[in-house]
DNA sequence: ACGCGCATCTAGACACTGTCTAGTTTAAAG
DNA sequence: CTTTAAACTAGACAGTGTCTAGATGCGCGT
């Protein structure tokens, strides 16, 4: 633990050191308890310590602030996949696609507020090169899954595109519709977990009929 | 065409006539030209050619607009699905969740602010009944579609559950990620008509063994 | 026909926001 | 040690949501 990981500065600094990462860490906090609509330059400035005209200095804007809280979102989503696939020591291509969708869900279930952020269509601009890149690279990696399933002979060379964009479309849904409250009232609360398993084999074996029928 | 049709009221009036639906015109036109970022109370009341305190007499809230321009957009949507089930006159029901889903994502393409909102996690509210039940209705009919296509032969009863999640998460996946930009970046911008054509018949294919190898 | 209640709408105030500007502090490079 | 640029402060401004007190006039009961 360094001198300067505790979020808010001490009055007699005139410079807190680590800043950037301090209102990162105050905007995911204030984004966990009280919405994304909760988050505020001035108040995120507060809780760091600062004045309100910092966070400016490091972000440019309000949108540069949700736009690297956004970029950490992309970050912490890759990490945990890849926590999912180590503990699931998946075998084949099917078995990959599934144990990555249900961490996508998992993911976007846990963190529905930066989850949120992360594909805000007002967040979206095509010349923001890294922020681009994050998506680019969740596609390109389900592409080579869904590629990797057609090699070990699961489906057709012709199935890779609508392959690709339904896997990614119900994952993606699944966390959306769950997030929004839409698919909650139907559910009991804790039922996501098991939604996220059952919806995500059967697709899986529905595309690669992979016991498809008992 | 009534003489209140025209968004704006005349200075020489001091009662609007029909307010509360211009109103809502002033925030359609708003969401479509701006964004939802642009919505406020007072241009919208700007717009309506009315004081900056008007709106909260007819929706209290902020809040309560966007929940009206919400319902407003459910109405919308499900009248859509309506007239695409009238132009297609699917003829069982696999073919009937084909058009319905297609139809939910040109929806969702065409009126992506209005969609977005429709799904916003800090509007969603449980104790707002009629808000609730929109969603509920566009579950129930899904379900209803699922079980019908049980019925006629096309899958085993156990599946409802699953294939009723899987559907809805797949369409609704596709248009947010759509809309977010996400695959936009991926694919030529007219290319969202195929996707939509194609995935959908596709997972309908998948789902009901209907021609899904060629 | 007429008065009157009450929904409709106005206008001002307040605290809060994002952004801009000019100025202050201080770390670190030369 | 000096200087230069980055980090941060502090004030101002327009715009926002919400609250209040008050003005207006529609339509209902008589």
């Amino acid at each position: 633990m360094s001198a300067h990981d505790a979020i808010s500065k001490p009055k007699d600094r005139y410079h807190h050191g680590d800043l950037r990462s301090a209102l990162l860490r105050a905007t995911e906090q204030l984004v966990a308890d009280q919405g994304t609509g909760a988050v505020s330059l001035r108040e995120v400035a507060r809780i760091a310590g600062v004045s309100h005209g910092a966070p400016a200095h490091h972000f440019t804007n309000k949108t540069g602030l949700m736009l690297a809280f956004a970029q950490d979102g992309w970050d912490r989503m890759i990490a945990a996949i890849g926590d999912g696939m180590a503990q699931e020591q998946p075998a084949n291509g099917p078995e990959l696609l599934e144990t990555v969708g249900k961490a996508y869900v998992d993911f976007a279930v846990e963190n529905p507020g930066q989850f949120e952020v992360m594909f805000r269509r007002d967040l979206y601009d095509p010349k923001e090169p890294t922020y681009v890149g994050a998506g680019e690279s969740a596609w390109v990696f389900l592409s080579d899954t869904i590629q990797r399933c057609i090699d070990e002979g699961f489906a057709e060379a012709e199935d890779a595109e609508s392959f690709t964009v339904i896997a990614w479309s119900m994952v993606h849904g699944l966390a959306a519709l769950w997030n929004s409250g839409r698919i909650k009232s139907r559910f009991d609360r804790l039922e996501i977990a098991r939604l996220n398993r059952e919806a995500n084999k059967r697709l899986v074996d529905l595309m690669f009929d992979r016991s498809s029928r008992r």
